[in-house]
DNA sequence: TTGACGTGGTGACATGATGTAATTAACGTC
DNA sequence: GACGTTAATTACATCATGTCACCACGTCAA
């Protein structure tokens, strides 16, 4: 192991200790910057800017870090992912009782769009903006669909659920969800997420498995003359 | 009426005749650019030089029309929006069977949707960009949420909707129409309107009034194992 | 100790889109 | 022929973006 004199250096440790990991918390402040600035503003006021204005870091010290701003929106997109995906995979694996696994998942899913719903809007808005990052955004949501897709076909083929072209209705259900936590979750202040849970969950259930199974799942009594405010906060 | 010296001009015909309707259809001519610009490009490579490049007006004869790229869209989405909201008004509105009408309603606006798919996508696109736009366009797609309820409400008293909150399951479906289009239709090639139109059907007939009313509406007999390629164009 | 090297960061600059202000050309009216 | 109005242009200021050359600092080998 003793390096002779043509040897250019040890592979081992090629980095100085002492300024190991620099470059991954200066990438970190910007990411958390990027997440906290979308939890109160909207992304179209998102700048290189506005972001490095919050880290001791100057302006042009970003573009080592990130291409620009769209990918900032990739890497925290991407770090949220496995969160978003582990979130709604109830129904889609379990064994049990369909209608409830399916309640179990929607209401689970409802929890993380109500938590993440600025920033989903704020990837949504991204997308708009930027063609690699919609791929992206689209991508994952086909993600999605194909799972539903799977879920549906296996359910049909049980006689749970009616013969009919499953893709299309996947896609359909999915946007359901994806439209509403952006409407309704991705401004502060955000709507109450039970009413958007139970219109959710009908509507899946409704499509998939009949009526008849959709009324006993939501949960809140509905009383018509009786209006829901918009949650304070 | 005979004008004395001191009177400064009459009031008829104020402007130069020969001149009349030329910053009108300066005016025509930018929407119209951005109209075909849309149909093919998204609309975050809209910018004011492209669309100027299309007339002959220079790049700043712009600004004496709209304030920014965002008055365009809006201006457009005006010019649409009486054609989007008289689309699907049957179901709103007549007496008859309350299952044709919403099927016959649906695929009157898929159509619409079909043909105006990557507008649609563009204003979307647009209102993630630009506060006001996004106020206008949310103000459309609440009043479909508002007109929607209104209808379900009306099929509640007389016993042929179960009871339930409409106003969150009318944002719903209205979300399942919208999402559908921009992401199916809103790029060209756009995929084949049946399919899209047969699950949105679906969703809204299983919905409203149950599942067994929604097979007799799909226009086509979904046979497993044929995939459906998108449309060639 | 010294000099080469790699890392993280900065300042100056070029670019491109945006929006405004002063100005002009055309034309009709009086 | 002077005047006013309208449509449009030229010149300019601004702002966000992204790149490039350079620097400061610490490590390591000689």
């Amino acid at each position: 192991m003793s390096p002779n004199k043509s040897t250019r250096r040890p592979v081992v440790n090629p980095e100085p200790i002492a300024r190991i990991g620099q470059a991954e918390r200066t990438r970190a402040a910007i990411l958390d910057a990027a997440f906290e600035f979308l939890w109160s503003r909207p992304f179209r006021d998102m700048t290189v800017n506005a972001l490095m204005e919050q880290i001791p870091q100057g302006r042009t010290a970003f573009y080592k870090y990130f291409d620009d701003i769209h990918g900032v929106m990739a890497a925290l997109l991407k770090n949220l992912e496995s969160e978003i995906l582990e979130g709604a995979g109830t129904w889609l694996s379990d064994d049990g009782d369909p209608v409830a696994l399916l309640y179990e998942s929607l209401a689970a899913e409802v929890q993380i769009g109500y938590r993440y719903g600025p920033f989903i809007k704020a990837v949504s808005d991204a997308a708009g903006t930027n063609a690699e990052l919609e791929d992206e955004w689209n991508w994952l949501l086909d993600r999605f669909d194909e799972a539903v897709s799977e879920r549906i076909t296996a359910d049909q083929e049980l006689g749970l659920i009616e013969a009919f072209d499953p893709r299309p209705v996947a896609t359909a259900l999915n946007r359901v969800d994806a439209a509403m936590y952006i409407r309704k979750f991705g401004h502060r202040p955000r709507s109450r997420p039970q009413p958007v849970q139970d219109a959710i969950t009908r509507v899946w259930i409704s499509t998939l498995y009949g009526q008849q199974w959709a009324t006993g799942h939501t949960s809140t009594l509905y009383r018509k003359q009786v209006p829901d405010p918009p949650e304070p906060r």
